[in-house]
DNA sequence: AATCAATGGTTGACAAATCAACCACTATCT
DNA sequence: AGATAGTGGTTGATTTGTCAACCATTGATT
């Protein structure tokens, strides 16, 4: 089995890119903006900086995926009031009325997975993920 | 530990993409050539529709990528004697030149990562990345 | 042999993300 | 207070990939 670590990745992340994309559409929802809207519907109020560093994504497709989801009614970006430079974002009240949508999606994915491997096997693969995750928060590859 | 098998995929993957773009850059190799260079150094001579098959990439993106290979001389597209539709791909001089280069920054990555986890963990995770892998090619989801 | 469906590849339009350069605001330092 | 550095956000250019429509060739059916 000589596939790389790198290979199994990417294939995983389009699969998950796909199925997102289209389960979401009948909700006018793309990929590229669960990550924010999973993150909004845990805690609001958030600057665009910490999203993207928790998502681990460049501030400039924040900035953008912010502006669509914006367009789309679903968050506000409120100015700080005492820092100006800082946009702060909530959920729109149609933006609380996706949660119930969009949710279920993405667990309708993750458990397609855990499916395939068992569920310890899932547990395990999530947890040893998580601990990348971790490790490449504090020491950056290179 | 509320973070998502999707998210933490894409982040390394996201990852992957960025090690490999800047430590190839020298050798004018992007990250999305890597999959099919690495491919051709283990065998020669795949169609087009065989290899976004094997990377679980559009056809489209194949072409793209093939097209700018062969643009810089790494690898040539000979149409196939029998059927005249496919195109059979194959490393240039050039080409096979670089399999020392690709390889070993494509596996520092791997290592990196295996570094993290320890060895044990990094190979359990392989194989369960592979095994969702191949039940995803039997039977895709949705 | 002629038609019709399937296959391999190409193209155009778009989405998702990076990088680099920039602007506006804040904080610091003398 | 004024220059300077740092931070948060925006913009333009480019890369990577999807989707859908298309063309050319092959294969199957009649």
């Amino acid at each position: 089995m000589n596939t790389s670590l790198g290979h199994l990745v990417a294939i995983l992340h389009r699969n998950n890119q796909m199925y997102l994309n289209t389960h979401l559409k009948a909700y006018g929802i793309t990929s590229a903006e669960v990550g924010i809207l999973m993150n909004l519907f845990k805690e609001e109020g958030k600057t665009q900086e910490e999203l993207s560093k928790w998502l681990h994504i460049d501030k400039a497709a924040t900035t953008r995926t912010v502006h669509t989801l914006e367009e789309k009614g679903i968050i506000i970006r409120k100015q700080d009031d005492r820092d100006h430079r800082c946009n702060r974002i909530f959920l729109t009240e149609k933006g609380k009325t996706l949660e119930t949508k969009v949710v279920p999606v993405v667990l309708a994915w993750s458990d397609h997975i855990s499916k395939i491997t068992g569920k310890e096997t899932y547990s395990r693969l999530c947890n040893d993920l998580a601990s990348i995750f971790t490790a490449l928060k504090k020491e950056p590859i290179q």
